[in-house]
DNA sequence: TTAGTGATATCC
DNA sequence: GATATCACTAAA
């Protein structure tokens, strides 16, 4: 049973601990811990992308778990997202942190991360690891940067990390 | 606290 | 075609 296949929340916990290892086209390995995530949770969650109706951009979260749906937010930042849960039920984890790197934005500058792996299967550029580490504690708390989501979604523990 | 940055969605 | 918005960060 992989842990893409599970409902987004359960997903995004579970994926706390594990190690991202991306190949650049050059040949170049990193790797990278998981130590935060967010879970986004189908199109009854007002905070997901695909609450709103698929569209060209939520597409790829609709698609089987494990395509990776990278965006650019702010103009600025690339979000790294893992898609989770069964095909055409849109729930993907946000990975927002990953030890070097704190915050989304970062942990995409630091691996290297950019739309040129959007919609791309994870397992190429992007691959995760299982090294048996399992972290002390996970902390669960209110996800951030969604203040338009109903009151009721912005409460959900959907935050996940190490601790 | 606020400027920066550009794709996307929604409205003419 | 135009504008408003955005799952953020760095600098002040």
């Amino acid at each position: 049973m992989n842990i893409l296949d599970l409902p987004a929340p359960e997903a995004a916990r579970a994926l706390v601990g594990k190690v991202l290892v991306r190949t650049l086209p050059d040949g170049t390995v990193l790797r990278a811990r998981i130590t935060e995530t967010e879970a986004y949770f189908g199109e009854a969650d007002t905070a997901c992308h695909a609450s709103r109706g698929r569209t060209k951009r939520t597409e790829v979260l609709y698609r089987r778990a494990g395509t990776l749906y990278v965006y650019l937010c702010y103009g600025i930042h690339w979000m790294l997202n893992l898609v989770t849960g069964p095909e055409n039920d849109p729930q993907a984890v946000l990975i927002r942190g990953v030890e070097g790197a704190s915050g989304p934005g970062r942990v995409t500058k630091f691996l290297h991360i950019d739309k040129a792996l959007n919609d791309t299967p994870l397992g190429g550029g992007l691959a995760l690891e299982d090294d048996g580490y399992v972290p002390a504690r996970v902390d669960a708390s209110p996800r951030v940067g969604i203040g338009y989501a109903s009151p009721e979604d912005q409460a959900r523990p959907w935050r996940f990390r190490a601790g």
